[in-house]
DNA sequence: CGGCGCATGTAACTTGTTACATGATTCC
DNA sequence: GGAATCATGTAACAAGTTACATGCGCCG
């Protein structure tokens, strides 16, 4: 049975510190990004639910000199049920990489088109494990964080996935200039 | 804009040879489980679509020895079709990964319980490599199939992957293991 | 003759994306 | 004053899963 993981994402965040649907989907976009992704489609109505279970609550923001906005805080019971589901197996992800799709196909259109997408593919993740290897040097800095460790390990996942890709796209990238020239 | 991705597997899939419906979701099970999935929901309902659009045909089975079944060919329009989506950029994947959700908040839970979690995921995708280790050496004694190399470069790119997952998994393992021990 | 795999399908449901709307505030 | 970003939302749509139904053919 597949579950919805979005009240979770959310609950995590939350169990950190309070915050508002925007900064949420700005905290998801900018550090979670290489692994996850919500849109605000999904996550502005998980956020009304959450707080109608009694998960979470929300107040408006002080700062009067700024725009108001509505700010979540988790409840202890919305950290009891983030510990449950931290707690259960981890579901089998379903993956689609049209990337290899085409490769697998590739032998139907031209070596150069294909060498475009892995190009492109290859860039992409790059620029990724760039900013990674960016927020790394950053939390080493500070290592004053409780959960320091786990960020680093998460991280670390990202770097390795992104060389291996790197690699794979360099290699790759080298069999069809071969192929192209036979 | 997300473009439905089914009817390309189908039709690629028929690119090579005609195929049952059922075939074609044994194939993709066995084939491209480690990068691809369809559902029976999803299948079939695609067959008939593209059948509509004179994508494909199809013919009942000629063994009538056998129980009838619904075998489905590509056309040239079809095949014209694919080779159109094969040359069109890669979408950008949005992948999930619960397991490092799972790692980023896991100082809320005990580390037994994280360690499980790694420790399944880590087995999962072993055993996922040893197939694909499996196929490529199926692969490397026939090398009389047209796109060989393509599906070799596929297999690759899963054995990277999972090498690195497996790499991961082992340092998480120990970090977790000496987090517990203070 | 019972169970398993072959074979095809669909309805109900859940999940996720996109596009749009609205208006405030900030920065140049 | 106009563009960008902050901030919150929703309706319509698209995609994907699950659970179920049905029946054949083969093997032990």
């Amino acid at each position: 049975m597949k579950r919805k993981k979005t009240p979770y994402v959310i609950l995590g965040l939350l169990s950190e510190e309070s915050l508002s649907g925007y900064e949420i989907k700005k905290y998801i976009d900018i550090r979670f990004s290489f692994f996850w992704n919500e849109s605000y489609g999904q996550l502005y109505p998980a956020l009304k639910s959450l707080e109608r279970k009694g998960w979470i609550v929300s107040h408006a923001s002080e700062d009067k000199t700024k725009r108001e906005k509505t700010i979540y805080a988790i409840t202890s019971l919305g950290r009891e049920e983030l510990k449950a589901w931290l707690s259960e197996p981890v579901e089998k992800e379903s993956i689609r990489f049209e990337i290899l799709l085409k490769m697998y196909f590739s032998s139907l259109i031209d070596e150069d088109v294909m060498l475009e997408h892995i190009q492109t593919f290859q860039k992409n993740h790059a620029q990724q494990l760039m900013i990674l290897n960016m927020f790394e040097k950053e939390l080493q800095a500070v290592k004053d964080i409780d959960n320091h460790g786990d960020i680093l390990r998460v991280i670390d996942f990202g770097q390795k996935v992104f060389t291996a890709y790197d690699e794979w796209c360099e290699e790759t990238k080298h069999y069809l200039e071969t192929r192209k020239n036979k």
